[in-house]
RNA sequence: GGAAGGAUGGCUGAGUGGUCGAAAGCGAUCGCCUCGAAAGCGAUUAGGCAGCAAUGCCUCGCAGGUUCGAAUCCUGCUCCUUCCGCCA
């Protein structure tokens, strides 16, 4: 959420992030809105004065066991014109507010504008491998190894669900050890293992709601969301509390399962792993103070990269241009790892600098020291980033490590987490 | 699912329908004291909105209601705690 105040100062900034995005709305009708709220306080605040300085006569005179009669009468009247204004007040905000929430947030300077062609490999990392037999995809080789059974998971829930067996769910499992193991041993970061339920404050905190309603699975009788990414969970942490300085930057990291409708994506992507409704993720979640934000995105990446690293993977990083940036985001990396058997660079995490956007959203703020009399609250920036998403790294092990012989190389970095075993055969 | 109790500032916790945005304590910050620290003493210490400012207004879980006036009374809701039931 945009602050009104800087929508008022900055009119042009936030007419072009909306046009750079490729979306309409009328910013002037939300400058307007805020006008009439602004001219309702004005008298509402005026007669509430009044009010309140009659009280105390009031009081002074009852105190004195005097008549207080005409004087209370006198406010009868004011009473009801101040009922009137507040309802009307009432009302403004809440069309402000609601005008206010579905404004996106101000792309960084920095990025490219524009469509999604427009994205900028910033650069790129490990050497494309060149096989000596033709590789298969990821769809052929769980089938063979019998590791993954997408039929059955078709029966079990529905299409674009996971069955994951024997050594497909030890590979699973593997890495997310591995890489909570990583971020929290060497990138300092807390684990977390958060509810995988949310309410609709935590998804309005974080910006999914109310854009992204339809994306989302929801409970029908308890207004809880499955949540889409432990972002949402893990960022609402803090939602309506004020964080000492001291305490920051705060680091976490948490492994939850991700639950997504797709909605409306239908026949985009939808073989094999690379689209699913449910897939594993490992998350890294920052809190920090607003001059140190820029510095924290790019060590978030570079933590996020050191997992695709570790584990042998070519990829490159994408700085996305205007267009493709995510409602809440202000900048946002993508790391997308290479997968041979499709021949795709696969998505397999976003790495995002919120600003103070979603933490004017969930009220989350920290108390900063001035100097030794004066200390001001003010909102922190929250960052994260999958570090990194599980299916479709899956994808990218399975086909970078595929051998002549039909079995698949464990990366040496998960060896310790399958008892030595060096192949899936 | 049933019963009872509760929700007040960074935390604990008092609160009479009318000088209550709110006692007290803890914590924190600053000062005094000290070679330095602890202790002690003193001061400061909620958030938000409008305004250049002075200042004004709002906020005691949330939403309504009664009243000239509500933290306080009434209604509904949410959440928390305890007990019972169910349960991995």
């Amino acid at each position: 959420m945009l602050d009104i105040k800087f929508i008022r100062d900055n009119l042009d900034l936030v007419k072009d992030a909306i046009r750079d995005r490729n979306l309409k709305l009328d910013i002037d009708a939300v400058v307007a809105c805020d006008d009439q709220r602004r001219k309702i306080l004005v008298e509402l605040e005026g007669l509430r004065a009044q009010k309140n300085k009659a009280n105390d006569e009031i009081s002074a005179l009852l105190k004195e066991k005097k008549d207080a009669k005409p004087k209370i009468n006198s406010m009868k009247e004011i009473a009801v014109r101040i009922d009137a204004l507040e309802k009307g007040l009432q009302e403004t905000e809440d069309n402000l507010q609601k005008f206010v929430l579905t404004i996106p947030n101000i792309p960084h300077a920095s990025i490219p504008r524009g469509d999604p062609s427009k994205k900028k490999t910033v650069r790129s990392w490990g050497n494309i491998r060149q096989f000596d037999f033709k590789p298969q995809t990821h769809v052929e080789i769980v089938q063979r190894l019998d590791i993954i059974d997408l039929p059955r998971a078709a029966k079990i829930t529905g299409s674009n669900f996971i069955l994951y067996k024997g050594l497909g769910a030890r590979l699973e499992r593997a890495l997310i050890n591995f890489m909570l193991d990583l971020h929290t041993q060497k990138h300092g970061y807390t684990e977390i293992f958060p509810p995988f339920l949310v309410n609709r404050a935590s998804m309005t905190g974080t910006g999914q709601l109310p854009k992204l309603e339809d994306d989302m699975y929801r409970l029908k009788d308890d207004d809880l969301f499955l949540i889409p990414t432990a972002e949402v969970p893990v960022t609402n942490i803090f939602r309506d509390e004020v964080l000492d300085e001291k305490d920051l930057p705060i680091y976490y990291t948490a492994y939850t399962a991700c639950f997504r409708r797709e909605a409306g994506s239908y026949g985009k992507d939808t073989k094999g792993l690379t689209r699913v409704h449910q897939f594993d993720k490992v998350e890294l979640v920052k809190f920090v103070k607003p001059e140190t934000s820029y510095d924290e995105l790019e060590k978030l990446v570079g933590n996020a990269e050191e997992v695709l690293q570790l584990l042998g993977l070519p990829y490159r990083v994408v700085m996305l241009s205007t267009e493709d940036l995510s409602f809440s985001a202000s900048k946002c990396y993508d790391l997308e790892a290479y997968a041979p058997g499709i021949d795709n660079w696969l998505e397999v995490s976003s790495c995002s600098n919120f600003e103070s956007f979603q933490a004017r959203r969930a009220n989350i703020r920290f108390r900063r020291r001035i100097d030794e009399k004066k200390q001001v609250t003010e909102y922190i920036h929250t960052l994260n980033g999958s570090g990194v998403a599980l299916a479709r790294t899956v994808i990218a092990i399975l086909e970078n490590y595929q051998q002549k012989d039909g079995s698949v190389l464990i990366p040496e970095a998960l060896r310790r987490y399958f008892d030595g075993q060096d192949r899936i055969a």
